[in-house]
RNA sequence: UGGGGAAUUGUGUAAAGGUAGCACGAAUGGCUCUGAACCAUUUAGUUGGGGUUCGAAUCCCUGUUCCCCAGCCA
């Protein structure tokens, strides 16, 4: 069914599009470009410190800035926050540039580095020496924070506050060659130790790190602080809309502080609320701990929130940008369901993917009025959501696995699958119908016979009789064997990252999270399958193979998602 | 208890003084060679209390609740 302009994917702001919803930002640049704010550019960025792996919270403001770049004709960086050498590593840049192009579909050409600035980070602060608004501050952490105060109590004015110019310049430069120890002096804003706002109490601009860093190696020993650095950052590249998360609002005065007193060009910085999602953690804390303690198979473990984890699950970067435009933007500090972020998932691969049948949980089928030895070719279709993909041809024979979940020696009421004396359709071959099964000492049903009828050949019947269900099936002698990788949320608590629940929040882990299955029955064609391909087995799920463990003679796939399965649903209440 | 934000059906998100809409979920029915998809219908909401107004989610007053802030992290 074709889809209407308002709930299309297409998240260009196109003519034709009745009325196009505007988020609070966009509002905020149409007003802009109305009254000439920024010469109508729109010019935005995506800041990650190298610290670590991109998550779906990332997802959000890389979605959100390259969006808006994209929608407005404008620009949009992927800007390296790397002002903190201790904590920054290069394989962390390396993983976010892929990210980011997996993500946004599109090689990046502007990738910047605050690095590269830190020469101009240190000229303007010389000149905001030379105005008076900085100064050399000898003061340890601890006596800052002792002399911080409190939200009801001013803070009190450091006794280097008042250093002269000629020393304060004298100082910073002996700072900057490498004179004196870590944590011996900072380079403070002179600002407002009695305001309300902490930021504004003589806030850190440089301190001293004596450490190799990423990309300047032992050029530095004295660091920016971000509060110095962002908004230089996005002064130098003209950024025009400053895209940040919540917890900076009260940042945002110092931000216009800093470029007010340098008298430079001045972006504005707005806020937005994070992604919240249930029944995972977001934080780069909590994730370290799940990877390092290994609760989780690395970064790009299927369960993981991360970009990594969701590509390696089976997600496209589509559905995670389709997933971003759904959720909106907004100031309110919001928990999204996954399952919103598994429906887009869902919608897109029903359109995309292939059809293939598979057997996760054999049951072997002796069909007993067939041939035996013979092999016949039938043809099955790709897609039914689209005929360009045309069909195939799938081996049936005497022997067959079916889902263990199909056949029930006792059915349940409404249960529409095999059944001892019931016929059933095997999806685009032939009605059969039960007649008899074998039962294992254990008292587990082992084999199951049937018998077909010829002439429904294809799956459908002359006579017209209609049967219940359909199954899927694979040919036991042309099945390709397969491991899969069954996921389920990593977390069996909506939210374990809660502040108030005392109980480590390693406690609500999922201990059916992963379910590996060996010994699946694929059809044939599956052989030869890659990276990348994604399939929807039929009646099952959303399927993609493995890019770390599979092999051509040992292929594995995992499961993206399943499909909605409302008998389930149902059966479960 | 200082400051800064926020609150609209179950979950999100629109409505800029004039019909509270959309998506997802849920429910019901239809269709079906996937118990999927698809189609149709339904469900359910303005944080409390005042006020202004012909008319308030929106403006005013006053409560409540939630989030953020005292790193030489970002």
């Amino acid at each position: 069914m074709a889809k209407t302009p308002e709930n299309g994917i297409d998240e260009n702001a196109s003519a034709d599009a009745p009325e196009k919803r505007l988020n609070f930002i966009e509002q905020i640049i149409e007003d802009d470009n109305r009254t000439g704010k920024f010469e109508n550019r729109v010019h935005t960025r995506f800041p990650p410190e190298p610290n670590g792996y991109l998550h779906i919270g990332h997802a959000k403001s890389i979605c959100l800035n390259s969006g808006i770049a994209k929608n407005y004709r404008g620009t949009f960086n992927l800007r390296f926050d790397d002002t903190n050498p201790t904590k920054e590593e290069t394989e962390y840049v390396e993983s976010i540039i892929e990210d980011v192009e997996w993500l946004t579909g599109m090689k990046q050409d502007r990738i910047f580095f605050a690095s590269d600035y830190f020469g101009q980070f240190y000229d303007d602060a010389v000149d905001l020496i030379k105005k008076g608004k900085a100064y050399v501050c000898d003061l340890t952490g601890e006596q800052i924070r002792e002399t911080r105060g409190t939200p009801t109590v001013p803070g009190t004015e450091s006794p280097y506050r008042d250093r002269s110019v000629e020393e304060n310049l004298d100082l910073f430069a002996r700072m900057k060659a490498g004179e004196f120890p870590d944590g011996s002096k900072t380079l403070r804003a002179k600002i407002d130790m009695a305001s309300p706002n902490f930021n504004m109490r003589d806030p850190v601009m440089y301190r001293i790190v004596h450490a190799e860093h990423h990309r300047t190696g032992d050029a530095w020993c004295l660091y920016p602080m971000y509060d110095w650095a962002h908004g230089l950052e996005d002064s130098i590249e003209r950024i025009t809309h400053s895209i940040c998360t919540l917890e900076f609002e009260h940042h945002r005065p110092l931000y216009d502080w800093f470029l007010d007193q340098l008298g430079v060009y001045h972006p504005q910085q707005i806020e937005f609320a994070r992604l919240g999602l249930n029944y995972t953690v977001m934080s780069k804390r909590k994730l370290l701990q799940l990877v390092k303690e290994n609760y989780v198979g690395g970064w790009d473990d299927p369960r993981m929130p991360t970009i990594c984890g969701l590509r390696r699950r089976g997600y496209t970067p589509e559905s995670i940008r389709e997933f971003c435009r759904r959720i909106g933007v907004a100031k309110f500090n919001s928990t999204i369901d996954v399952v919103q972020l598994e429906n887009a998932l869902r919608d897109e691969l029903n359109k995309t993917a292939q059809r293939r049948m598979a057997v996760i949980r054999p049951l072997k089928v002796v069909v007993t009025n067939y041939p035996e030895g013979q092999t016949e070719m039938l043809d099955a279709v790709n897609n039914p959501e689209n005929e360009a993909d045309g069909t195939r041809q799938v081996p049936f024979s005497k022997v067959i696995y079916i889902e263990r979940d199909d056949f029930f020696e006792e059915a349940p009421k409404k249960y529409f699958r095999l059944a001892p004396g019931k016929e059933v359709r095997l999806r685009y071959a032939y009605y059969v119908t039960c007649t008899d099964f074998v039962k294992d000492a254990a008292g587990d049903v082992v084999e199951v016979h049937c018998t077909y009828d010829p002439a429904t050949r294809g799956g459908s019947s002359p006579d017209g009789r209609k049967v219940q269900g359909t199954i899927h099936w694979v040919s036991a002698e042309h099945a390709l064997d397969a491991e899969v990788r069954l996921y389920d949320r990593l977390f069996t608590k909506e939210n374990p990252d809660d502040p108030s629940d005392p109980v480590d929040f390693k406690t609500y882990l999922n201990p059916d999270s992963l379910e590996i299955v060996t010994g699946c029955k694929l059809e044939p064609s599956l052989r030869g399958a890659t990276t990348g391909d994604r399939y929807q087995f039929e009646r099952i799920g959303y399927f993609c193979v493995d890019s770390r463990d599979s092999s051509p003679d040992r292929p594995v796939f995992n499961r993206a998602v399943s499909l909605r399965d409302s008998w389930a649903k149902q059966a479960g209440k």
